[in-house]
DNA sequence: AGAGATCATGCAACAGAAGTGCATTTAATG
DNA sequence: CATTAAATGCACTTCTGTTGCATGATCTCT
């Protein structure tokens, strides 16, 4: 068994190939992916497979979607002690308007806000929007 | 000329029959209005009119758009003052997961976050997802 | 190992939102 | 009123997300 083959059976998911597939191919990106962007990376993928996949995965707490404004759901690994399946991971996102790449910035937290108390908050999602490392060197 | 003609006039945006129609509904609600809330709200509506004219409304600082998680965009009328269009008026977004409704949360503004350095912030957005004061009642 | 159950995948199809091109109508201007 | 510019309506396309069903793969239990 692969260090992979155990990361997905610890979160009860079964290792195929294709799941394992998908993994290593979100472990080498540092971006969030889309379903697409999966989709163009295997030729020989089903949409319907990744999307599943995909679902999969969140549900068993091995990615968390992201949500960065562009209207197109993406998804990224958690990283050890990402607690996102309870809502405790509310780790902020950046969204570069320039390369069109989002990555989760894990250090930075979301600060507490203050709401009137008639509102029940449950989950957060903060995303900043600018230009990213990358694009800012030139 | 009425309240409404001459909001849109000072942004100039000419003030058609369409348009007050649609700047009147999102002036009745207090919650964020689909593209397709709109369409509900008028029979004889057609889609492209009101893409159209909320893209317009939305360049001229009339309304922003709000994305609130569910990947559908949603628009709400800036408030006066909003300064949305140089990306200084932060307020923050609340969705409920109940009735599904968005509003804006103007008061609340968005905490200034330090990122690092190499990261140019532009624009910023934060939802949080819970449960609203209308739906906390019962 | 084999039978049966369970889960994953592939294929087809659909729904909804977003967006574009073009012709026509409506409104502004001289 | 004639000309020009802008707004609207219609048709159509694209893309993302989603579901149903049949088939293939994998697990379990004896």
């Amino acid at each position: 068994m692969t260090e992979v083959e155990k990361t997905l059976d610890n979160k009860s998911v079964r290792p195929t190939a294709m799941r394992i597939l998908i993994y290593k191919f979100m472990a080498s990106k540092n971006t969030a992916v889309a379903l697409t962007d999966i989709e163009n990376a295997f030729e020989k993928a089903e949409r319907t497979t990744l999307y599943r996949t995909l679902k999969t995965f969140e549900e068993k707490g091995i990615v968390h979607q992201i949500d960065d404004g562009t209207n197109i759901s993406k998804f990224a690994l958690c990283q050890p002690g990402c607690n996102c399946e309870i809502d405790q991971d509310l780790h902020l996102h950046f969204h570069c308007s320039h390369c069109d790449k989002t990555v989760c910035l894990t250090e930075h937290k979301i600060p507490h806000i203050n709401l009137p108390a008639v509102y029940i908050a449950e989950d957060a999602n903060l995303v900043i929007k600018g230009i990213c490392d990358s694009c800012s060197d030139h």
